[in-house]
DNA sequence: GTAATGACCTTGG
DNA sequence: ACCAAGGCCATTA
């Protein structure tokens, strides 16, 4: 399908992350060039645990650092489980230092 | 084809 | 800082 196209696109990138970094939905959205928004991306990554890519998922969370998407695991312990298991840190569901475990897509794109 | 929903983001109060 | 509403695009019923 045309359209898992954007979706394989956002998986790449998703896989990228290095590890203890973390990003944004909307940076992925915006680092898309807006072919996509941000919703979608969520969305998208719903369905990669479905589609069992190996896509680091647990990496992706909302501009505040939350984890919102942890109930669409198997368990809703495994994406903090995960996070913490890479050396980041979690408190009340969101991510600590946030700022600094941040990681834009864009170097990936300027690195190519 | 229309209506409703969603792992969101931005803006305004 | 928190709460509410609108907007974005794609999927699903």
């Amino acid at each position: 399908m045309e359209k898992l196209d954007k979706y394989n696109a956002i998986y790449e990138m998703v896989k990228m992350i290095p590890k203890g970094k973390v990003t944004t939905y909307g940076a992925l959205s915006e680092c898309m060039g807006g072919i996509i928004n941000a919703r979608m991306v969520g969305f998208a990554m719903s369905q990669s645990h479905y589609l069992d890519a190996g896509i680091p998922a647990h990496r992706v969370v909302n501009r505040i650092g939350e984890l919102t998407g942890r109930m669409h695991f198997s368990t809703p312990e495994t994406m903090q489980n995960l996070l913490e298991s890479e050396g980041l840190k979690i408190e009340n569901n969101k991510i600590v230092n946030f700022d600094k475990v941040f990681w834009h897509p864009k170097e990936i794109i300027n690195n190519l």
